[in-house]
DNA sequence: TTTTATTGTGTGTTCGCACACATTCGATAT
DNA sequence: ATATCGAATGTGTGCGAACACACAATAAAA
């Protein structure tokens, strides 16, 4: 690389070349004023030339800041799906203690909007240098996001994605695109013409514009594939609060659409019709869904459901933050919008997606 | 957390707690001798209790020494599969230049062992701290991991593994596993019997033990399943130094296989049998192959190919030379079997594996 | 016994940066 | 003219670990 120094360069340097002591420099820096005009040019201009980067090790060792994020997310043990972020943060939280990170968790009951609000309101008051969070609820969130963009403090979103305003980024998955996967693995499967069911679960817990990007892309592979006169394409919506009504629906389903060959279950609890299937005795349909949470592992592993999208909700809690560290801590420039793979999960290849000790292994 | 300490620990603290100086802990330690063994005890008692974990800052900063990495691996203009291992090296160097890691590359023509060897030895000659390579000559390997093992110079195999002697790690896919993953898509697309085709094309050029594993794999999933007698499984190695040959071989198998519905190509030539496909306009034969390489990609865009099996080359280079950085430079205990996750690819999830600009978004 | 290794232990300096504090200097006010 | 103030600049210390070195105590060799 021409132009590149093998002689690391230091304040010291800059100091020196700049007849300046390494106070001003810092000064320079860090923006911090007193520093005339003049001197000021002339620094800046031989940190430019000598291409001046500060060495992080010793600037963290040196500021003993600490930093405090905040992540709002639902408690998990109202819904298993959150297990994951948080184990992803807390994962990021050890990684990043090092350089004096340190993370705070304000969860909440994702049924309850009121509680939302309450924990967001203390979270604010808490004044984290950045937050973390998945703001399931659309209005009560962007009053939110006004205060902490007042308060200049940095938020990243994460598995809901509110586009409205800009946060420092987003990461999760691309719904619309997950969708479109979701039926090319139908498709791929089922060649032949046939009845496909698209089944929403438990709608309102996670947020529903996922789930209607998800049916919108999955329809809309048949659509662009021009196969919409070989399918038909139905969707429900299922609520399993009512387990009787759960099951006479999906009674009325099979019964009037005997052509019936796919369902793919937009949120994570294919398991319960695979359930449903096992106990019905019914062997050629088959199943896609979301999530590698214990009950679909277990159809997974038994073939009741033939693959599982994984949303990767480990790496969504562990990325938020580390989006976060990346900003504040080293300073680095972070994407805005991140979407995470979209990966297809067999019980063959399971064992490598599954959150197994203390795995770290990835693709860059 | 129980017993975890908000407080971190520091060498002045066990120092405190042992009634030693910090010059005593630190040769516990490092283990550089000149303690009483009593005293030795101690500290090492205290140091797990209080779980002391090395301010990475400080001892970057203190000790200014820097690491040679080695990495041996074959020329990327003779196959393009090497590109993407080499990006994951440089890029790996990039995020460790901060800890004194300089990774040196040293390449070498894959069809020419000579030409490993005499790279190998110009390699050892520069005495690394820590090697990557990807063996892809057996015999001609073995002299070296016992240099190397000698000379007490870690090594981390990529791609092709040895097992015979110990590396520091191994990183890359289980190969038997991808087979089962390859033949549960060929099942899942293909229900009713028929024959299937496996085909190895140029195999001499990566190692074959690879692609026989794989082979097993395959068939293992229908002899699992029970399906030996509803698919007629046939395998056959195809060379590409003759064109004509490679089409007529394919030809004498298409008209002979009249069921033939799947083919399952075991190396990274997928591309070649799906332009074949393409000039003989079959339609019905569905295509599985590996690697994310260019013409595949093509192919895959079209429909030709129905899925690729990504061997993540990238994450290869990159965790290798990482692997051997966890080890000397951060001092951790490092896995000595690695296998990076099997992901399907397809048209559809594409964009999140291929390698865009900077990327760096990962399961953990 | 004195000298010389050997072992055990403590002290001090260094790394590059951040930040608190000290100093200088000129301008204005008294 | 001297005190006062504030802007501009310099100096000094600490962060935590590594490592060189100093020193003490003891053991071995003279």
């Amino acid at each position: 690389m021409p132009g590149q120094k093998n002689t690391v360069v230091r304040i010291k340097d800059i100091a020196l070349k700049a007849k300046v002591s390494t106070g001003t420099v810092d000064r320079v820096i860090h923006n911090r004023g007193r520093v005339a005009e003049d001197v000021k040019e002339r620094v800046l201009k031989i940190l430019k030339e000598l291409n001046y980067e500060p060495n992080i090790m010793a600037r963290m060792l040196g500021s003993k800041k600490q930093y405090v994020f905040a992540a709002l997310l639902p408690d998990h043990t109202y819904d298993a799906f959150w297990m994951a972020p948080k184990l992803g943060i807390e994962k990021a939280e050890q990684d990043l203690k090092q350089y004096g990170v340190q993370v705070e968790q304000y969860v909440f009951n994702p049924h309850d909007p009121q509680d939302y609000v309450k924990m967001a309101t203390k979270l604010t008051k808490r004044q984290p240098d950045g937050i973390l969070l998945s703001p399931i609820y659309y209005n009560e969130t962007l009053p939110f996001f006004e205060k902490w963009n007042e308060a200049k403090i940095p938020f990243v979103l994460f598995n809901t994605q509110i586009a409205e305003y800009d946060p420092l980024s987003y990461i999760g998955q691309d719904s619309y695109q997950s969708g479109l996967l979701a039926a090319k693995l139908v498709h791929y499967g089922q060649p032949n013409p046939c009845s496909i069911l698209i089944a929403h679960i438990d709608e309102e817990i996670h947020n529903a514009q996922h789930l209607v990007k998800k049916e919108q892309g999955f329809r809309n592979y048949f659509i662009q594939h021009d196969l919409t006169h070989h399918y038909n394409i139905i969707s429900v919506e299922l609520n399993r609060s009512s387990q009787s009504g759960f099951i006479k629906k999906l009674d009325e389903i099979l019964e009037s659409t005997l052509d019936l060959k796919q369902i793919f279950v937009t949120t994570s609890q294919a398991f319960d019709i695979a359930k449903y299937l096992k106990q019905r005795h019914v062997k050629n349909i088959k199943l896609i869904g979301y999530d590698l949470i214990t009950p679909n592992l277990y159809y997974l592993e038994t073939g009741e459901i033939s693959f599982l999208i994984n949303q990767n909700p480990k790496g969504q809690g562990y990325w938020g933050i580390y989006q976060l560290a990346e900003h504040l801590v080293f300073k680095k420039e972070v994407p805005i919008l991140k979407y995470l793979p979209l990966d297809v999960v067999t019980s063959e290849n399971l064992n490598y997606f599954r959150d197994e000790k203390d795995d770290t292994f990835v693709e860059i």
